[in-house]
DNA sequence: GCAACAAGTTTCATTTTAAGACTCGTTACC
DNA sequence: GGTAACGAGTCTTAAAATGAAACTTGTTGC
């Protein structure tokens, strides 16, 4: 089944997500720009990804509508790549496997970065869903509803 | 540079995450496993991924210790995958996945499932990092901090 | 006891990736 | 205004991953 096929056959918003998204390189392209990355070159440098690599999955985003190409804000007749608004709703997802990272990927005393509230500086409790009543919902507590 | 190098040399839990978990199959392995399939087969014809590279996805699921083997509760002889609590920490990601391709990936009256909350049969809403007062946290207003 | 099944493994053609050289327009500097 | 360096890719080629299908080995049903 080609990559193709695929987005065309399932209605489980789970794998188009996956084959838009869910790549080595589209995440952490994705996690730089959270951090305020914009131009191929770091984009390039900060990953250490192969140029050809990155010139397609910059392609590939931006047709996503994850990224949108922009004039360069310093003035020069470069290009920039910004994360469009449906780019920025990616931010969950980022923060989600950082927290698990976070939590099961690194021995105790092994240093790692921590995501903090700018106001307060403190940790940002673990992400959870909740229902509309604030309840936590555990994966036994959801169901997959086929809607039409 | 690769993957073993790179996963020794980050702190940056997002790419840590990325590299065991961004995978195009062990993602939907994973949403199958919450769906209850537990077994090779199971996976196999549900996702239609060829046989080789479903071994070595559970195999490095396995190494990674988000599936444990388990005889199968059926009683026959043969073994199972079931999530651990390491991957069953994973619903986050798999939620926030979803909630993002249920919202950008299909068309206004295209069919789509949707994660409902089983005890009220509402949808779930949308997934976001919150600060430990209770504030929705936007991606400026989070920052991310190094720890030793 | 034998056919069918489960869970892989092997083989091989195709596709994707990584690394680095190469291109070509832009910018900085003298 | 000329030229060296830079930015943003593209091209080439070797290595790695993927997909499809055949093959293996132990298990189950009858």
């Amino acid at each position: 089944m080609t990559k193709h096929q695929m987005s065309q056959a399932t209605t489980c918003p789970v794998a188009r997500s996956v084959e838009v998204i869910a790549d080595r390189w589209a995440l952490l392209i994705v996690r730089d720009a959270f951090d305020g990355v914009r131009r191929f070159g770091d984009f390039q440098q900060g990953l250490g990804v192969a140029r050809s690599v990155l010139a397609n999955r910059l392609k590939s985003l931006v047709e996503a509508g994850i990224f949108q190409v922009q004039p360069a804000s310093d003035g020069t007749s470069y290009q920039e790549y910004v994360l469009t608004p449906q780019g920025q709703s990616l931010f969950p997802v980022v923060v989600a496997l950082r927290q698990w990272g976070e939590r099961y990927l690194f021995g105790p005393h092994e240093a790692h970065s921590q995501l903090v509230d700018t106001a307060t500086g403190q940790p940002l409790p673990l992400m959870q869903p909740v229902a509309v009543d604030g309840r936590t919902i555990a994966p036994e507590q959801a169901w997959v509803n086929k809607v039409v």
